[in-house]
DNA sequence: CTTATTTCCTAGTATGTCAATAGGCTTTTT
DNA sequence: AAAAAGCCTATTGACATACTAGGAAATAAG
């Protein structure tokens, strides 16, 4: 499957704010456009709808930037997928007309959404936080910032 | 997540040549587009790229049609969904230009990929008999086949 | 042998979504 | 007042989806 970019930026964008937010500053769409090499007026579009769906607090003017609405222990991939992207987690089977056959409403009522349920099941449980402490022990355990040199 | 019509219509189409050709009959694509409504042009379509990945057996000329190439039992939903849909089970992280940011290969290497492996664990499980039987099932036990009247 | 039937192949088209790019307005701090 | 940031809207190119359409090739029936 696809991942689509809006949705891989917004939970990029989310995991750099929670991290460099840490110490109570604000970060900013050009911190993150720098840092995680997203266009930056790409970026805002996507950090506008994080900010609808209330997962992060927009600061305006001369220092603003970006927080956190909530614990990134409190945020399930199943939220940021729904924030972002309605197509990715929804069940889309509609009845349009009753006409439709035995077996098309089969394919769609059962299996479909029976696959939908488990990507549900697996995206509730993975939290912002989760992402954020794989993510630092996929960098590798040791304490330096740099790694490029031995 | 939004099914395709391709892959609604040729699960639809894949079950309703098993269940029509159980006697030895060919199965037409006329025969299935009045059975299930779909559009015949847009069914022949989808049987060629079915015939074309191994699922069915196409019988040229009058009286021709078509019959499953192995057993309903043989054929996996992942199967199936790779032969219509290049993108639904596929691993598409590819490591662009080596530039990207740290957080956004976790995203891809980590949680796209073990999301995507429940979907391929799940629909590898299921094999287009064990939907023809969902599907019996859940049309009502009664072994009439008219149900309008009581 | 001819004709009807069926699969099979190719092209085109309308619609929509994706992934940006771009410009500028609004708010807040310095 | 000016700079820095978020916020809002419009536009665009590329691509995919869901068909429609026309006909060529093969095959069985009469």
């Amino acid at each position: 499957m696809k991942i689509s970019t809006k949705v891989e930026f917004g939970i990029v964008a989310l995991a750099d704010i929670a991290i460099y937010s840490e110490n109570g500053d604000t970060v900013s769409s050009a911190d993150i456009s720098r840092r995680q090499n997203i266009s930056q007026k790409y970026l805002e579009q996507i950090l506008v709808a994080l900010r609808q769906a209330g997962f992060i607090r927009g600061q305006k003017g001369s220092r603003g930037g970006y927080t956190l609405a909530r614990p990134a222990s409190g945020i399930t991939f199943a939220e940021i997928l729904d924030g972002l992207d309605n197509n990715i987690l929804a069940d889309t089977y509609i009845n349009d007309d009753g006409s439709s056959g035995d077996l098309r409403e089969t394919v769609n009522s059962c299996i479909w959404e029976k696959l939908n349920g488990y990507m549900r099941e697996f995206t509730a449980k993975m939290t912002l936080a989760d992402f954020i402490e794989l993510h630092r022990s996929d960098s590798g355990e040791s304490e330096g910032e740099f790694m490029y040199y031995i």
